[in-house]
DNA sequence: TTGTATTTTTTGTACGTACATATGTCAATA
DNA sequence: TATTGACATATGTACGTACAAAAAATACAA
């Protein structure tokens, strides 16, 4: 559990970077922040003290206690440094490096260049990442939402960057509260797809494994639905097997539990994405669960993953590099004041046969 | 009047100063100090942490309060935001998702925080990373150096994070006017196996294509020349054909130029690195130079696009991934005040056979 | 209206108490 | 002899009281 003042001391740093508190503004008494806080007078004093230490406040004996001048004028010091940041969940894993070497090509071919940090989906991490390039300076900002399907702490970060005039574009999914341009593959067309794909080839008994903290996973969910709908198949609950970030690292398990339990009553499965479809490759080898004899599967996004395994996935595009790219663009036209830019870009997903489904009788 | 903590502080910085208190050593307890000095546990605690604060002394909850080694003296800002800077040449290109990939993961397991600028090879966008790096506030740094066989002319940089005690360590090569730690593949030897290993196969008029701005292509063309040296084979420069990161654009033209001159004089080729390995490859193609029938190649660094394209490169190994997490582990030790890391570490490659070498009878 | 004195407000120094948490030491046990 | 658990020690968090010192606000006199 975080100690108080560290509760204060980010409370009023915050406020500091969002521009609620701005430069050279006096902040509230440290009596006035005991009674908004319902704190001692000691543990106001260590938040200011530790936030005048680092140059965010400076107090002034019978006076009060003042933003200090630094961090917005080091903003505008950046103004022209052509550097665009890039927040995306991973870096390295699964399509992200496409998305990035679209971004990148796209921003060193305008010699602009690029700023990355990432958040392994984690709000406190995304709001790091934040401040970093906000107090620095960026002159755009590319963003991957954080758990795009829940409440988002850090929605006043990005008003930070919409008032001070800095465009940023989400990517894969958008934060719904905000009025924020983003480019997205169609999720609920590509899980369409693929639960289409699976009922024309005679499935009927169709599971799906759903990501419940990203936006991405409700549409798939949705386009799921979607398909059984249109082909008059029973949407029924105990056929999902959901998870979030935090419950990842339980899917195997959670994997082989639900698989062993469904053996007689799928035939086949809608994954949430190209790793998930892998995993339960790996618990079917597992359970003896031969695919796509016994269970036809079909993965999303057309990772790399999905092509360099022993068995290659069924699968439906992801837009990737070219999204990567198009963002990217979006930010440099903005910076060059060009009118006119879309305010929501979707990508149709296209299937790609692979080796894991089978066609029924 | 000087307050009371003042007092305290300054004949506690005095005693350490003079080495009463010697590095590393434990001073009294915060209660002996009472009464030492006469005064409250509350006047005791703001003398320590105004000390800590400029880096002569460090608490340790449990334990006691301990002299500083001196070069940690202004790690105090940003001391817990956990970020780790990392500055490389390209981000999605060649080896260096591997390398990332590498210390992604290493800081990850450490609860680390990974913030990625690159340079394109370019001392500017060097120095702009740097600023970046260096006004945020990241707890250690892990480089790629830009041009390293040249001058770099943000070498004060560096001196600056070490003036402030940040550690950082160098990765693929180093900039040999500092003092500095760093993972780095033994390029000669790398150059060295390629060449000898085309000797082996009897190839006696071997070129090489190099790269003059990296101290990879230095020391590259040094194990090529050891080699040829060892086999009593003659250095001959008009077989070189030399390129840098300004003129790699027109690298495919000239290999053309320097491929169709030298048709009837080379039976192989050792490349500065896969990239140019294959670059060679599509320039043979186009002169309908056969490979490996009339020219027998080999890359360097067995990246991706070596394994990837239609034909199999022959290369040598490159650690990758693991410098990359080596790196990473180097600067987290490094925070946690291990001693005895190494200064330099070198990585011995391995040669991995492909299909573009023809043994001569 | 302006200048000066006084009072109020706000931060700075310094005393105290209490409990939480991490480390270090020592004794008991397997 | 090595390991574990209990206890002591030492720092960390957080509450409180009191007075000092500097700035701001107010009152009063010229």
């Amino acid at each position: 559990m975080k100690p108080k003042y560290q509760e204060l001391f980010e409370d009023i740093k915050s406020k500091i970077l969002t521009g609620d508190y701005e430069a050279g503004e006096r902040i509230p008494t440290e009596s006035a922040l005991q009674d908004i806080y319902k704190v001692s007078r000691h543990t106001v004093r260590k938040a200011i003290l530790e936030l005048a230490n680092e140059g965010y406040l400076r107090s002034e004996k019978g006076s009060g206690t003042y933003v200090s001048d630094q961090y917005q004028a080091k903003s505008r010091e950046n103004a022209n440094n052509k550097i665009i940041g890039v927040i995306t969940t991973y870096i390295s894993d699964y399509i992200f490096p496409s998305i990035i070497r679209g971004v990148e090509g796209k921003l060193n071919e305008e010699n602009y260049s690029l700023l990355l940090a990432s958040t392994n989906n984690d709000a406190a991490q995304e709001k790091k990442a934040l401040e970093m390039m906000l107090s620095f300076g960026v002159n755009g900002l590319i963003v991957e939402p954080t758990k795009s399907n829940l409440y988002n702490p850090n929605l006043s970060y990005y008003l930070s960057f919409k008032a001070q005039g800095i465009p940023f574009v989400m990517i894969n999914a958008h934060y719904e509260e905000l009025e924020v341009p983003f480019f997205c593959l169609d999720d609920v067309q590509s899980s369409y797809l693929a639960t289409k794909e699976l009922i024309s080839k005679g499935h009927t008994q169709i599971g799906l494994i759903s990501k419940t903290d990203d936006l991405q996973g409700k549409y798939r969910m949705k386009g799921y639905i979607k398909a059984l709908g249109e082909y008059r198949l029973q949407f029924q609950p105990e056929h999902v097997l959901s998870f979030n970030t935090e419950t990842k690292g339980d899917l195997h398990a959670n994997l082989e539990t639900f698989l062993a339990e469904n053996k007689e009553a799928l035939t086949a499965l809608v994954c949430y994405n190209d790793e998930v479809g892998l995993e339960v490759v790996t618990v079917c080898r597992k359970l003896g669960i031969s695919i796509p004899d016994e269970l036809s599967i079909i993965g999303q996004d057309n990772s790399y993953i999905a092509k360099t395994a022993n068995i290659k996935l069924s699968t439906l595009t992801h837009p990737q590099e070219q999204m990567g790219r198009e963002a990217a663009d979006w930010i440099i036209k903005k910076l060059k004041n060009h009118k006119d830019l879309p305010n929501e870009t979707y990508y149709q997903p296209v299937l790609i046969p692979g080796e894991t489904i089978k066609k029924l009788e």
